[in-house]
DNA sequence: GGATATATTTTGACAAATCAAAATCAACGC
DNA sequence: GCGTTGATTTTGATTTGTCAAAATATATCC
C-alpha cells in the first residue's frame, strides 16, 4: 500500500496535470503545492519513478504512469466523498471540510469508500462543484466560464468554487456563492480589477478579478 | 499533535492498564499489542516519558501520567465510537470495523468526533459492547462475569464480546452471540474445556472455555 | 553568443520509528 | 549464595521523508 505521503505526491500531481495541457508537471509547482523544498520533490519523485508511478522527465518535470493515475484518482475519490459526507451528513461548514479530508482520504478503505458512495446515492460533485472521479477511474475535467470571464446581465448558476482556503469559502458562503445558487455579473471593471455581482433579490456586491476567477459558472438554466 | 505511533502506544497502554489492578504495564505485553520487538518499546517509551505522557519504571514497566491518559482516551473514543458509526450507519460486519478503526481513529478531528457523536446519539458502547469513553475523560470500567463463569441453566444478556479477531466475531455472529442476545449456558464441561450454550428457540452448540471467557454476560432482565 | 536569472538536482544531515542481536538486570530454585 | 532463566535495555544499523545549501543545467536577454 501507497504511503500517506506517496498518495499525497500522487494526488497533487493528479491536480496539476489536469491543469496543464500536456500532462507535464513541473517539479517546482508539485514542491509548492505539497508544501515541501524542491529538493525533497526531486527526491521522492524519484523514488516514484522506480515504482513505476510516474515517468520523471530530469529538468522538465514528471507524468503520471497509468499506475500512479490509479492510485491518485483513488486518493481523490476519497477525499470529495468524505467531504461530502462530512457536509450532506455532519452537517460540517463546507470552509472546515477540505482540511478534515486531507487526513481521512488517508484512512478509509475501499469498502468503507464504498459504502460512503452509496450512503451518499453516488455524488458526481462534491460540496465544492469539484468532480468525483467515478469508480472506474473517470474523471469529469469540464471546462466552465468563471465569473471573470462570463457573459454580464444575464442569469447563472454556480458551479463550481475552485478555492479550498477557509476564508475565501466563508467569504463565498456568506454571499451565497455555493454551487446551485443563482447570480449574475452587474458589471466588470477591468482597470480596477472588480466585479460587481448580484444574487436575486439581494444587494450588488463586488470581489476582486482574481476571486471571480476561482467561481466557475453555467448559463442558469429555466426552473 | 501525537504521531500515529505515539497515539497507539497510548492507547495499548491505556486497554493493557485498565486490565491490570495497580496500572503498571510491563514493557513486553506492550511490545506485544503493538507488534514491536521488545527494544523498540523501550526505547518509544522513553521518549514518552519524556515528553511526559508516561511514567517509566525501568525494569518494572510504565504508568499513563494524566496527560497520557487523556490523550489515550481520546483516541479510544475515536475508535470506539467510529465502530459504532460503521456498523450502524455504514452497515458494515462487526467482524471488519476493528480494522478499519484503527486506521481511522488517527486520521478523526475532535470536530467530526463530536459530530459523529451526536449523529450516532450519543451512544454508551461500541459494538462490541465496548465502554465509550465520554468527552470529559471517563471510562466505564464495569467488570461482568463470562460465559465460562456465570451460572448455568438462566437466561443471560450478552453485554460485550471481548475479542477483535475477525475470525473470532464471524463465528459468534453467526451464533447470534451479539450484545443484547438471550443466551443460557446448557453444561459447562470443565475436563474438556467446553461450554454448551442455547439461544431461545435455537439448537444447542459448543463453544471452547476460552471462547466462552471473551464473551461477557448479565443477568438477563425481563422484557 | 556570453552573462545572468531561474529551476532543478545533488549532497550531507537529521528526526522518527523500527529491527537484530548483544548486554544487563532481576528473580528464582536449590 | 550462586547460577540459570526470562525480561528488559543497549547498541548499531536501516528506512522514510524531510531540510539547507551548494552545484548544475536551462532559458533569456541584450
Amino acid at each position: 500500500m501507497a504511503t500517506i505521503a506517496v498518495e499525497n505526491y500522487l494526488k497533487h500531481a493528479l491536480l496539476l496535470a489536469e491543469r496543464s495541457p500536456d500532462g507535464l508537471v513541473p517539479m517546482g509547482e508539485l514542491a509548492t503545492a505539497l508544501e515541501v523544498v524542491p529538493g525533497t520533490a526531486t527526491t521522492m519523485v524519484k523514488a516514484l519513478a522506480d515504482s513505476g508511478l510516474v515517468v520523471h522527465e530530469p529538468r522538465r518535470g514528471l507524468r503520471l504512469t497509468a499506475a500512479g493515475r490509479r492510485v491518485a484518482l483513488n486518493v481523490l475519490r476519497k477525499h470529495r466523498l468524505v467531504e461530502t459526507f462530512l457536509v450532506n451528513v455532519l452537517k460540517m461548514d463546507w470552509a472546515q471540510v477540505h482540511a478534515e479530508a486531507e487526513q481521512l482520504e488517508h484512512a478509509i478503505s475501499d469498502a468503507v469508500l464504498d459504502r460512503l458512495d452509496a450512503l451518499l446515492g453516488h455524488p458526481a460533485t462534491d460540496p465544492h462543484g469539484d468532480p468525483i472521479p467515478s469508480v472506474e477511474g473517470t474523471l469529469n475535467s469540464a471546462v466552465y466560464a468563471t465569473l471573470a470571464t462570463c457573459a454580464t446581465e444575464v442569469a447563472l448558476r454556480v458551479v463550481r468554487v475552485t478555492d479550498q482556503s477557509a476564508d475565501f469559502l466563508t467569504f463565498a458562503e456568506a454571499h451565497g456563492l455555493r454551487p446551485g445558487a443563482v447570480v449574475q455579473v452587474v458589471d466588470r471593471n477591468l482597470p480596477a480589477g472588480l466585479v460587481t455581482l448580484r444574487r436575486p433579490r439581494g444587494k450588488p456586491f463586488a470581489l476582486s478579478l482574481a476571486a471571480a476567477g476561482r467561481i466557475w459558472v453555467a448559463p442558469a438554466e429555466a426552473g
